[in-house]
RNA sequence: GGGCGAGUAGCUCAGUUGGUUAGAGCGCCUGCCUUACACGCAGGAUGUCGGGGGUUCGAGUCCCUCCUCGCUCACCA
């Protein structure tokens, strides 16, 4: 709690990289991110609790800029409610993302020359920890680097003892319910990663294939044939029977006879199927493949059909099970595509083969490897969804929780309501193993939060589910076993639990938030958060997602190398539409992150200003300046200051809902990130810097008490500016901020805890400093006109004869703010008695200023330009008189528009006749 | 095929319940190294708000329709 030491000798640049990493040490050595659940309300203390966990990165990650808008999102949305007072906690992490970690390390081994299998499971599990243990905490760091002010102090692993043991605690649980099931069906299996995929993961692509025709002869009459069409002719060999519609014409009289399986030679029947056979279809006639095809497979029950597996885990042709010798010898072993060909081919040679057309269709492909998945027949643990879904959409609807942008909740709905069961078995070895146990003595199957040392119903020994749970049966519980569940009596599930937002990309709406959300009131009884904020895609200039194998990403370090952490931050921040993509240029950074380079420039320029004219000795408090020593431009800049806090909070909008519930008018308002950094920059760049600045510099040169007043609200504006950047661009702000020369020993040590601008409404709109800017935009805009070298000097006469509204009041401000207009236009500004001819501008308040120009105005030039103006003011006013006159739009358009519409119509008439007159002195007519 | 969204300045996008002369950033043009800043300052140009129709005193905003993109779900074999 030191006083600040003032250092004005700030460099010419700001170097970044020379402050970033010593900073944020000293933001982590001062503890400043660190939450204290006794501090939250709900724990006894008196702040709000401010929550958000962040979406663990895979552990193998390496930062992109996938993760740096998401973070950076989160960071700025933490540190904003962080200075507003409450008790903010941002709970970092990785997840060990099962199939994503497994695959790095089975390519790890391939370069050896060795699958997992040959160095065998445990080896295999302690590799990758190994590996996971030396390389984990890459992400994290790196996060560290963008300024992410998590709570590091509780970083949690998916994979992690404590939060294996909610998993357990999760798994047994539902079991317990009657919502956790072994089912026997046909599931995705991806034939590269041998392991089978829930429904999210196995993700459709459209694609042109091949939609075969064959004929299958009918067993007692071959010279009668049935055709069916297939997209995956190889499948044919597991038919077990051909389906019809019962009420097709064509194919009635064939009904319960068979045909014969060409090739694999066996004798199936013809079936009626109302269900599943569409008769516009093909030829409305379908094959049914129950052990290849989810569909076939529920004909396939409904019918009690035998369901013969031809195809390996593999994806290559076997006789599995039931199959006896369907694939004939010479296709045993053949890939998945080879087979398909070569079947086709024998078909063809057997003269079953009718025709093959093209039929755009969608492939479903596994995420991760991208494999065509195979549907496969077998056994997997699956949750009930339904009953989870239906809690998870009453809180949506009933506006406990909202999704922004709006248009992603109607997906939401829509997906929960058509919810399907969840297959959460994984054929891997990196993940929690299923905590279920069978006994081979006695078929007891034991489901159980601790490893059980024997069957507790034959005392045998008990052999544990190979299988291994998908990645997100572990991510979907991260709200609260990051906060300590299932420990109920954890004082940080209890301080912090529900949190507040939750801040992702819409890719894993599904995969992650909608079960976060079924899992919070599954297992907390509660929501997990009250706002779902999707953010958009970083894209490259043609739209492209970046992504490191397209060899389209930028790297966010080098970017923080080449401009620094906090022009990475303001860029995306500021580029940031609501759920819009952002666009960026992998081949060109410089421009890519030009503007946030450049605002960070500025806001260094603006401080170096600030520090050296305001110099090193402490500043008085805004608040003990008596009020009518404040001049115009601060009375004027103090009431912009409070409009761009107004704008900020309400772009940022509240932090939460009252009682839990989103009213209607705020459900949709906030977290519009651009528009609060937009807010902030046109305050502290075209307001702050542009004209306040400027205003002061002759005063502080004069010294004496003005120039107190000017240092006081100069330092005021900065501060509170500083403090509506923080959360964007914290580095420099809290290095200014540092060096800003105020007492005020409540103050605090680092900007990142002070607290946040509040408005102060004493200052408002200042339409007196407003007419010096119009006379100063007046002049600099005749300057531009009439090509005056900004070496001349031109007088500039304020018409006090005209009949101006207030010509006395503005002869008093011109006289007083002469010096400034003076400075800023290079121009003498005199008051005249009698106007001379010459350009004429005109102000609002109905003054006008005259520049004489002589032998540089050019009065033919002028006077086209006011007939102009002239022209467009009267079609303009003949438009409103028109609008004004209309019953219409008086008696029916609101009150308050009517009122303003009266008032420009008499500024309007005023300016007219105002106009006419010029025109009548330049054009002579 | 179901559901949803988008088309506004050269590019990326704002535009809140229909109501002043439709805005910002980047880019572009002109002039300036004015003692914080050329990563800057000052000035400027550019829009039949996708096409067509309708409702209204008034439409970028609401309705219909067409065109073009995009997202998302889906058991057309």
């Amino acid at each position: 709690m030191s006083k600040p030491t003032p250092q004005p000798d700030l460099p010419p640049q700001f170097d970044p990289a020379s402050v970033e990493s010593d900073l944020y040490k000293e933001w982590l050595d001062a503890e400043l991110f660190v939450a204290d659940p006794n501090r939250s309300r709900r724990a006894g203390g008196d702040r709000e609790p401010f929550v958000i966990v962040m979406p663990p990165p895979n552990v193998t990650a390496v930062l992109h800029m996938g993760h740096g808008l998401n973070n950076t999102v989160q960071d700025v949305l933490i540190r904003w409610r962080r200075m507003a007072g409450d008790e903010a906690l941002w709970v970092p992490g990785t997840d060990h993302a099962g199939i994503a970690t497994q695959n790095v390390i089975e390519k790890q081994l391939a370069a050896e020359g060795k699958t997992r299998f040959d160095i065998g499971r445990d080896a295999f599990v302690e590799r990758t920890s190994k590996f996971v243990a030396e390389t984990g905490g890459t992400i994290l760091e790196q996060l560290r680097a963008i300024g992410a002010s998590c709570d590091w102090t509780r970083t949690a692993y998916t994979l992690s003892p404590e939060l294996s043991r909610a998993v357990r605690e999760a798994f047994v649980l539902l079991h317990e319910r009657g919502l956790i099931y072994r089912g026997h069906r046909v599931i995705h299996w991806c034939s590269r990663c041998l392991t089978s995929l829930s429904d999210e993961e196995a993700e459709h692509t459209e694609e042109t294939g091949n939609l075969y025709y064959i004929r299958y002869p009918l067993t007692d009459d071959p010279a009668r044939t049935i055709a069916i069409a297939t997209t995956r002719p190889e499948t044919m060999l597991a038919d077990v029977a051909v389906a019809v519609h019962p009420d097709d014409e064509r194919y009635r009289d064939l009904i319960g006879r068979t045909v014969t399986l060409p090739i694999a030679n066996v004798e199936i029947p013809i079936i009626a199927d109302s269900i599943g056979v569409d008769p516009e279809f093909g030829t409305g006639a379908v094959k049914i493949t129950p052990a290849h095809d989810a569909n076939d497979f529920e004909m396939g029950t409904r019918h009690a059909l035998p369901m013969p597996v031809v195809l390996s885990p593999e994806g290559m042709m076997a006789n599995g099970a039931d199959a006896d010798s369907r694939v004939p010898a010479d296709l045993l072993g053949a890939d998945r595509f080879e087979a398909r060909e070569r079947v086709v081919q024998m078909l063809r040679h057997a003269g079953a083969l009718v025709k093959i057309e093209s039929h755009s269709h969608s492939v479903r492909h596994c995420y991760r490897c991208d494999t065509v998945v195979e549907p496969r027949l077998s056994d997997q643990w699956f949750v009930k969804m339904k009953p989870l879904a239906e809690p998870a959409l009453e809180a949506v609807r009933a506006r406990r929780i909202r999704i922004l942008p709006e248009r992603w909740e109607a997906v939401y709905v829509n997906w929960l309501e058509g919810i399907r069961d969840w297959n959460i078995s994984r054929q891997l070895w990196w993940g929690h193993r299923i905590p279920v146990w069978y006994c081979d003595a006695c078929s007891h199957v034991t489901v159980s939060r601790d490893d059980p040392p024997a069957c507790p119903r034959c005392g045998s020994t008990v052999r544990q589910d190979e299988d291994v749970l998908d990645t997100w049966f572990s991510s979907w519980l991260w709200p609260f076993s990051t906060l300590g569940w299932p420990d109920t009596r954890s004082v940080d599930l209890k301080a912090f639990y529900p949190t507040d937002d939750l801040v992702t990309a819409p890719e894993i709406l599904f995969f992650w938030v909608a079960r976060m959300i079924m899992g919070g009131y599954a297992f907390m009884g509660e929501t997990p958060f009250h706002t779902v904020y999707l953010h958009g895609t970083v894209r490259d200039m043609q739209h492209v997602k970046m992504s490191k194998s397209l060899g389209n990403g930028i790297d966010p370090l080098d970017v923080r190398a080449l401009y620094g952490t906090d022009a990475l931050r303001y860029t995306v921040i500021a580029g940031l539409g609501m759920g819009a993509d952002v666009m960026l240029d992998p081949n060109d950074l410089e421009k890519s992150f030009s503007p946030g380079r450049n605002f960070v420039t500025k806001l260094w320029n603006i401080g170096r200003f600030l520090l050296t004219n305001v110099g090193s000795e402490t500043v008085r408090p805004l608040a003990s300046i008596d009020a009518a020593r404040l001049r115009r431009a601060d009375r004027w800049i103090l009431g912009a200051l409070n409009a761009a806090i107004a704008e900020c909070d309400a772009a940022l909008g509240p932090a939460r809902p009252r009682n839990g519930v989103w009213n209607q008018s705020e459900l949709r308002a906030g977290l519009r990130l651009s528009e609060y950094t937009e807010s902030a920059r046109r305050f502290v760049w075209n307001e702050l810097a542009d004209w306040y600045l400027e205003s002061t510099k002759g005063r502080l040169a004069a010294g004496g008490p003005d120039s107190e007043v000017a240092r006081a609200v100069l330092a005021h504006a900065f501060d509170a500016a500083l403090r509506l950047l923080q959360p964007i661009v914290p580095f420099i702000t809290e290095v200014l901020w540092g060096r800003l020369p105020v007492a005020d020993e409540a103050r605090g040590r680092f900007i990142a805890r002070a607290p946040w601008p509040m408005r102060d409404d004493a200052f408002g709109p200042d339409a007196e400093f407003e007419l010096v800017r119009e006379a100063i935009n007046g002049i600099r805009q005749l300057r531009a006109d009439y090509s005056i070298p900004p070496g001349d000097r031109i007088n500039a006469s304020l018409d006090i004869g005209a009949a101006g509204r207030n010509a006395a009041r503005d002869q008093a401000i011109v006289t007083e703010e002469a010096a400034f207009i003076s400075r800023v236009a290079r121009c003498d500004v005199s008051v005249a008695q009698s106007p001379e001819t010459g350009a004429t501008i005109l102000l609002s308040s109905g003054s006008r200023i005259i520049v004489p120009l002589a032998g540089v105005i050019n009065v033919e030039k002028e006077c086209r330009k006011a007939k102009t103006e002239l022209e467009r003011l009267e079609a303009q006013l003949a438009s409103l008189n028109g609008r004004l006159s209309n019953p219409g739009f008086t008696d029916r358009a609101p009150a308050h528009v009517v009122e303003a519409e009266r008032a420009k119509q008499g500024e309007w008439t005023m300016r007219r006749s105002q106009l006419a007159e010029k025109v009548m002195s330049l054009c002579g007519s």
